[in-house]
DNA sequence: TCAATCAGAATTGTCGACAATAGAAAACGG
DNA sequence: CCGTTTTCTATTGTCGACAATTCTGATTGA
């Protein structure tokens, strides 16, 4: 295998010739993902050289991403027994819904005092044309932008630790909020939720806004239980990729 | 100098012989000391090779180290510049304390909801006791008291999240938060608040509590500035050990 | 049959080496 | 004398190697 000469980015995953980026940053990034997604089962001791190998890389950069995995609780950690995916639990979720809804709430209530007008009717006018394409969008896009929705009002409160947290907590219950979309989607719910927060935001009425956002984020320990439920059998049925 | 079989820890600081401890979460316990301490000047870059020499080690414990506290928020990263020291400045510390507020509030009206009667007393016992013996505390204890004070009501919640988040903050605004404790004892206010808080917890007064813990917490610019001033002279002037 | 013990294999922890990159200093030209 | 280019030096990024530890499963003894 002749080693080359700092490794060129052989490019292993999608065809893509666009950008080189750095092993450092991409390795962290495919592993971040792989862990949002929990392409390691939960609590499956997560083996360094076996994972360093299918990234091509060597055990350095696989190491220095766990690490910083494990502070963002995507990971766990023991000494001399390595590095484990962390677990999925209904707790966790509900315990994480709740300190969500906190900053959510400060969060909007931030957005309204702050935002311009122009900014809040941009979120309006972003969340219309998002539903008018729903249909056409992945169940991942649907996710993503379900995301973003609630980043862009964390931006727009000014306070940029607000968002890093509410960041961090997104990641974590990605994988949950996900299978949320497709029980929307498969009731053929729409979110109006998220335009009815946005127009009381226009409208500057915070109480309002905040209860509906409240409403829209309260998790009750059924739900839970049964998006856990259904995470599970998920996990444990798709086949992984290879 | 003949390198040594996997390095026997040889305990360059301090002579207690007391742990083996290894080297990995030592190192990275040393290192978020530093970070938090400022021993490292505000967005100094910091160079690994001279850390590892003086932490005894090679380059890869400190490299994961470093990394993991960059997602603490104690460090920043550069791909191909390194490690920097994270600022110091007033907006993150204002942006931290308002978050806090938030936390704390919830935090408090989770553990008077939850909390046993026993709990709560312990909680103004433990806190009575330390007040009894504040003299004898240096500032760095008694700093130390004041974060734990906050930690054991967060405990209280219930809610492991909380107090995973309430730390984090806490760590990264320690620096601020002895420089306050010190500015108290020279004035020599007492700490009279969190004995108001804890009885008016104990009393399971919710929303006095929470007005209590809120004007304790708060932080106006002004008082932000200030701090961040001294805290600046004390950086640059306190003669590093060694 | 089952628990305990003990090789042998697999995996992690840490290291030193070296290429790639960034940074500093020197040489150059205006 | 100052700005630009070039050369040299310092530092980071990644690798493979090997010791220490944990894990596996085979063997033993009750």
């Amino acid at each position: 295998m002749l080693r080359p000469t700092r490794q060129s980015n052989q490019d292993n995953n999608a065809a893509s010739a666009s950008k080189p980026i750095k092993t450092g940053p991409r390795v962290y990034e495919e592993i971040r993902r792989m862990a949002m997604d929990y392409r390691f089962k939960p609590n499956e001791r997560i083996n360094e050289v076996a994972l360093a190998a299918r990234l091509n890389v060597s055990r350095s950069p696989i190491r220095e991403a766990l690490q910083r995995l494990v502070t963002e609780e995507l990971i766990t950690f023991q000494t001399n027994r390595g590095f484990f995916c962390r677990g999925f639990d209904v707790d966790e979720i509900v315990n994480l819904s709740d300190v969500r809804a906190v900053l959510e709430d400060r969060s909007l209530r931030l957005a309204i005092q702050r935002a311009t007008n122009e900014e809040l009717a941009a979120l309006v006018d972003w969340w219309t044309l998002t539903m008018a394409r729903a249909d056409s969008f992945s169940s991942a896009e649907l996710t993503a932008r379900d995301e973003e929705f609630h980043i862009r009002i964390a931006r727009l409160s000014g306070n940029p630790e607000l968002a890093r947290m509410l960041e961090g907590i997104n990641t974590r219950i990605h994988f949950v909020r996900k299978i949320e979309v497709e029980k929307h989607r498969r009731l053929s719910t729409t979110y109006t939720e998220h335009s009815e927060i946005a127009r009381a935001m226009v409208a500057r009425d915070a109480d309002s806004a905040a209860r509906l956002m409240h409403d829209h984020i309260a998790i009750s320990v059924a739900d839970a239980m049964s998006t856990v439920r259904e995470g599970l059998a998920r996990i444990y049925i798709d086949v992984g990729q290879i």
